[in-house]
RNA sequence: GCCGGAGUGGCGGAAUUGGUAGACGCAAGGGACUUAAAAUCCCUCGGGGCUCUGCUCCGUGCCGGUUCAAAUCCGGCCUCCGGCACCA
């Protein structure tokens, strides 16, 4: 190589020296502590973006670290390859979605490559392969066996844009996660996994996801949405049906002046006459902005006080939560309240706020038996201007009046329960998870429709069922395999007669749910051993992923998917663990000009442009220095010059010391026999060993591990070697500066390795330990504080007691000046920081 | 509205257990080298004041508190970002 460092010679070299040697290639090792380092994979979409960068240049560092330390490192990467942008290009462009889907493979895994990633190829995957997608359509048929999956017709969130059905978790603000349109709603029969019988655990195991942010978990939590309530039947006046209301305010039964029930509501057909009135309710069901109320001219009776109250139909009442009909408490539920308002319906009050003062001892005095007086209670309705929805008081609640509403919930449920007239019962908002999509670039969900059997799943040895790809993208809504006739016609895998497939795909996040595990298993090796129902040794060797980095808009979607299909993988026998991600890191988002990096935006940074201009080295250096990882990063075009500059530096201090380097060796027998100015950088490469590894241990403060590497680039800069060993220590000091960089900047400290007489890979090197003795410093600067304010310094030696610094620190010139004649409350010593002196005010 | 997170120089960000606020980098200013520029190297760099090689006061969104000592802990606000949002 040359005098002038050039990335674009020094990083090819590498990467094709890494990909010739297989250093990356990962092999089952029992005996090994392993780790299993993992990014989220991207899609296929045409060209890698920062964000990809970022992400995975801080799986890498990671990657490369553990190895160092001497795990056995699994580091894989692959292809979320179906979906709908390489149907929209077939549509636009006229290509087809494999050819589209291959050629952006082809041209991203070369920029990944470029980048200088560590990856083991030999087990990369691709979600669009048969041999991939024919375990999505394996595990479909072990639920649908199950009962896991299932077929229902239901209200679906549809975009019409894209033509499809959306799951829940893909509906931002109302809009389409993809493509931003508003979702209606719409009747269709659905397959969907069911999710919600893994609620109550996926719940609960939240609490062990320690490696997790905390940000997440709660998110999780939320999105299962856990609520305790009861449901109660009210009778309806002159028709036989009870209708089933669900609420977790039990302790405002009384105050119920009204119910409302879904446009969906099966009762609805006999309670409603008003057929245009219903449509209008219906057209604007699950509508945030207004709230609409048709009365059914029928009364419901309240089974708590046997009072009647107008039945209405609202279409805010969700028939997908609770029973599909709520009871209606205006004065303790604000959007009752407003409905009631709008309506000219009574607001009762039921609960008073507790003055807290007097007449409460503790729960287990349940009763109180002074009154109560505040201004909620002794308001008319009409004086009411929003709702109490806090705890209180009981009143007008018959036996119950006087009780607090914790405790009256517990007795009202009883109450009902004990009675007759109810049940105590847990909600959750998490639905059932609707996976079919009207869409062509997907995995087939094996199923057939038979006229004799029904609904008959495709036998296991038949799979996978191959996505036909002659097929016409008309771009006009519906799936393009309505129209392959020989994909529609087959037989029923029962009865042998003439059957049709479904043509509905997957939605494409089945296929992420479990790529992790595919990975265990390498290229072409997939197999869940379904017969023998034993696990797999590379399963139970590499599983869970011990670190997973991706961004944070999977924090519902995908992250919860996985655990789910984890639970169902371990419930099959397959697999022994639970928790798929043993620490998840949330990478922030890639900011440019105060937004983040959007094409829309206009405000992208090209990688291929960046890692031209400066090499993958710098860019890499630079995405992991300028913020913690977890953090948004600001980009700044100046801040990359930044970081080349210091690679620059490193090479050129190097270079110019070539060989004088490689002619010394690092022997050092007595510290102590080093000069002052060589000890002094000793002492600091070990304390820069220290603090590198601590700060990458420490939640990858990658930023902190740099600038420390930085700082001792500094030092080396200045030290002028002289004796040989002085040569020796400054040899030592490089090399220590090459290995703890080269896991950010793998090609130019793996050229610079070599360069000073070393053999590759450094890769295969020990990651450095620090000596603690070593790293200590001889002297030590005190700081003298008086009253809390910075006075004085004072040198000393670490070893000294308490009382002789202190000793010091009051003998010392200028303490004494200030000090003066004022007396002296107290001396605190603070071991190796700083003396504070504590004196009277005069 | 509810749930998270954040607020520190001109900027990105440091400060690990309450103990020297501003590490490291960027930008800026000055200087060296050069015919010149780029590159490189050296110096300065939170604000104010003073008797200016030094000293001193103020300073981590705002107001208060605890403490010998607070960016850090407590109470009350403000602002920004992210998520959820008719969930009965």
């Amino acid at each position: 190589m040359e005098e002038r460092y050039n990335p674009q010679k020094v990083e090819p070299k590498w990467q094709r020296y890494w990909e010739e040697r297989k250093l990356y290639k990962t092999e089952l090792k029992p005996s090994d502590k392993k780790f299993y380092c993992l990014e989220m994979f991207p899609y296929p979409s045409g060209k890698i973006h920062m964000g990809h960068v970022r992400n995975y240049a801080i799986g890498d560092v990671i990657a490369r670290y553990k190895k160092m330390c001497g795990y056995n490192v699994l580091h894989p990467m692959g292809w979320d390859a179906f979906g709908l942008p390489a149907e929209n290009a077939a549509i636009e462009h006229g290509v087809h979605p494999l050819e589209w889907t291959y050629d952006n493979i082809d041209y991203m895994k070369k920029q990944l490559n470029r980048m200088g990633l560590s990856y083991d190829w030999d087990r990369e995957i691709n979600t669009c392969s048969p041999e991939y997608y024919k375990w999505n359509q394996w595990f479909f048929i072990k639920m649908f066996e199950r009962g896991l999956a299932y077929r229902k017709s239901s209200y679906v969130n549809w975009c019409p844009s894209c033509a499809t059905v959306l799951a829940n978790e893909q509906v931002i603000a109302e809009r389409c996660w993809r493509c931003d349109s508003v979702v209606i709603q719409k009747e269709l029969e659905q397959w969907f996994l069911k999710i919600t019988d893994y609620a109550e655990e996926l719940l609960q195991a939240c609490d062990e996801l320690k490696g997790w942010p905390e940000k997440v978990v709660t998110m999780q939590r939320n999105w299962i949405g856990k609520s305790t309530g009861v449901e109660v039947d009210f009778k309806i006046e002159g028709i036989e049906e009870k209708i089933r209301i669900f609420t977790t305010r039990q302790d405002t039964l009384f105050g119920a002046t009204f119910m409302c029930i879904a446009p969906a509501h099966p009762l609805v057909g006999k309670l409603v006459s008003d057929k245009d009135g219903l449509e209008r309710i219906r057209a604007r069901y699950g509508r945030m902005d207004e709230k609409l109320g048709l009365f059914t001219g029928h009364y419901a009776v309240n089974p708590m006080n046997d009072e009647k109250i107008p039945i209405y139909v609202a279409n805010f009442v969700l028939m997908e939560y609770g029973t599909g009909a709520i009871m209606s408490v205006p004065a303790h539920d604000q959007r009752d309240f407003d409905f009631a308002k709008k309506y000219g319906l009574p607001i009762r009050v039921v609960i008073v706020q507790d003055s807290g003062v007097q007449g409460f001892k503790d729960s287990s005095e349940n009763t109180i038996s002074h009154s109560v007086t505040t201004p909620l209670e002794s308001s008319t309705p009409h004086e009411i201007k929003e709702a109490y929805e806090g705890e209180g008081i009981l009143v007008n609640s018959g036996q119950f009046s006087g009780l607090r509403s914790d405790i009256a919930r517990q007795k009202i449920a009883k109450f009902i329960e004990e009675n007759g007239l109810g049940k105590i019962v847990v909600n959750y908002k998490l639905r059932d998870w609707g996976i079919s999509r009207q869409r062509y670039w997907g995995t087939p969900i094996p199923v057939v429709y038979c006229d004799k059997c029904g609904i008959i799943s495709v036998s296991e040895k038949d799979l996978p069922v191959i996505l036909p790809d002659d097929v016409k993208f008309a771009g006009k809504g519906g799936s393009p395999l309505l129209e392959s006739e020989t994909f529609l016609n087959t037989e029923c895998p029962k009865c042998g007669g003439r059957a049709r497939r479904e043509t509905d795909t997957m939605d494409t996040f089945v296929d992420s749910s479990w790529y992790f595990i595919a990975y265990c298993f390498g290229k072409g090796n997939i197999n869940f051993n379904s017969e023998l129902r034993t696990q797999n040794p590379e399963l139970k060797y590499w599983m869970p992923v011990d670190q997973y980095i991706g961004g944070v808009e999977h924090a519902v979607l995908h992250l919860l998917y996985s655990r789910f299909f984890t639970r169902v993988m371990r419930d099959l026998g397959l697999l022994s663990v639970s928790e798929p991600f043993q620490n998840l890191l949330t990478q922030g988002m890639v900011i440019k000009d105060g937004a983040k990096m959007s094409k829309s935006k206009g405000n992208v940074v090209d990688p291929d442009y960046l890692i031209e201009k400066y090499g993958a080295d710098t860019s890499r250096l630079f995405s992991l220095f300028a913020s913690p990882p977890e953090k948004d990063l600001d980009w700044s075009d100046k801040g990359v010059e930044g970081a080349y500059r210091f690679l620059n530096r490193l090479w050129g201090v190097v270079y110019k010391n070539k060989f004088k380097v490689q002619s010394s060796k690092f022997i050092v027998h007595n510290i102590s026999s080093l000069q002052p100015s060589a000890l002094s950088l000793y002492r600091k490469t070990h304390q820069t060993i220290k603090k590198v590894t601590t700060d990458i241990e420490r939640e990858y403060h990658f930023n902190t591990a740099i600038a420390g590497l930085m700082e001792l680039m500094n030092e080396i800069t200045s030290f002028e070697p002289g004796s040989d060993e002085d040569w020796a220590t400054f040899r030592f000091t490089i090399e220590t500066v090459l290995l703890l960089l080269s896991p950010f900047s793998p090609h130019i400290t793996e050229e610079l390795w070599e360069a000073i007489g070393n053999k590759p890979s450094i890769f295969e090197q020990k990651w450095p330990d620090w000596d603690e003795e070593a790293a200590k410093e001889e002297q030590i600067e005190l700081v003298i504080q008086i009253n809390g304010k910075l006075r004085s310094r004072l040198m000393i030696s670490p070893g000294l007691s308490d009382d002789e610094i202190k000793k010091m620190a009051l003998e010392e010139q200028k303490i004494k000046e200030i000090v003066g004649s004022k007396t002296i409350k107290k001396v605190i010593v603070v071991k190796g920081k700083l003396v504070n002196i504590v004196t009277s005010n005069e």
